[in-house]
DNA sequence: CTATTTAATGAACACCGTTCAATATTTATT
DNA sequence: AATAAATATTGAACGGTGTTCATTAAATAG
């Protein structure tokens, strides 16, 4: 069998990663294999390896789509900007909101360290940097006035601070449960935060 | 060979950490096997697993380790508690420093999902814990006549935040580079949390 | 109808965690 | 001292992993 040309180069690249997400989303990072995702598409390893440069970019491809979805679901929320405060807060319960669904799909994005040295390839890395882009949009209407500098910190304050708590409570390492106390946790870190950023 | 009872089971188990400690320290989570360890002993694989379990309850021995590193390097800090807020703002250098001075070790602890849905044992939990405790008491001094759930919330936030922080800067995701701007973000996180949550 | 191109294969390689019958050494008994 | 029992250690074996690439078979060109 061979030169089938039943699907384009473009089409298998779509049908890996759907094929990918889903054994992600069912069985986690653990459960992933390049022969899993061949098999789950009616081709052989072969044929992903001339889709993909290595398991390592299939997976960087997965977690591209999952910024792309968290993203969007952040951006949604751009209409209801009432109180910058509240717009905040709402941007951290999105988050939460999103890994608490889908954890598996949410966990490979941070449990994937690629090997070594290899960075991060730009276009990947502008993914992550737009989510920020976000925050210190949502921030700027808090801090007339001040320096870029300052409006910067703060999101990556913020943001990694929400990120972080979202790890620990996942991992159980927070002895708390249900996503209502993580929501009320990354709350608290906001307001609080947002009050002495702010001065009041 | 059988029987050489060179060495203690309990020997075994101080000279298989230290061998795999050293691997993670050098080559990261992806070198580590049981068979390098193994071979860096002087033994065979199993003779591994008479003295372990299987390969996640050797890393959660190395954790365990790394957790006590830490606690003893945030409990030196005990003594200097001039200023509670300064003290808190330390303790949140200690981490990221920390984390910094030995990245593979410390990654190790959040690169490690145990499989499944098997729980972390009570053990070790309980060195989890005992860091929240110490943010909780050296948060104490700012929150007197406020109810103790208050200050659990706040520890849990302010440190899930650092460590957010932490793994994010840790994987280039924050776009900066050098410890120190990783320390003047912990700094802000903490200083201003403090501020909101002492309400001044 | 034949020759060329090329899409797809799948066996092969070196690794991984894990198991357990076999072995070699120590200890106990005769 | 010789033999028997006990046991510490081995390492081959199993089924998995990522990755490669000569081989094969289908589509296209001549």
């Amino acid at each position: 069998m061979a030169r089938r040309s039943d699907h384009s180069r473009e089409e298998l690249r779509e049908m890996a990663l759907s094929a990918a997400e889903k054994i992600v989303v069912e069985q986690g990072y653990e459960g992933l294999s390049a022969r899993k995702v061949a098999a789950a598409i009616g081709y052989t390893v072969g044929t992903l390896y001339l889709v993909f440069e290595n398991i390592d970019d299939l997976i960087l491809n997965i977690n591209a789509r999952t910024l792309d979805r968290l993203h969007s679901q952040m951006a949604e929320l751009r209409s209801s900007a009432a109180d910058p405060r509240e717009y905040l807060v709402q941007l951290g319960q999105v988050y939460i909101r999103f890994a608490d669904d889908d954890p598996h799909r949410w966990a490979l994005v941070f449990e994937h360290r690629l090997a070594d040295d290899r960075a991060v390839p730009a276009w990947y890395h502008e993914k992550v940097m737009r989510m920020f882009a976000m925050v210190e949009a949502g921030l700027a209407p808090l801090a007339e006035g001040r320096p870029q500098q300052d409006i910067t910190q703060a999101a990556r304050a913020i943001w990694g601070g929400v990120h972080g708590i979202c790890i620990l409570a996942l991992s159980d390492s927070l002895g708390i449960t249900g996503v209502d106390s993580v929501q009320k946790l990354t709350d608290s870190l906001i307001s609080n935060y947002l009050k002495g950023f702010t001065g009041a």
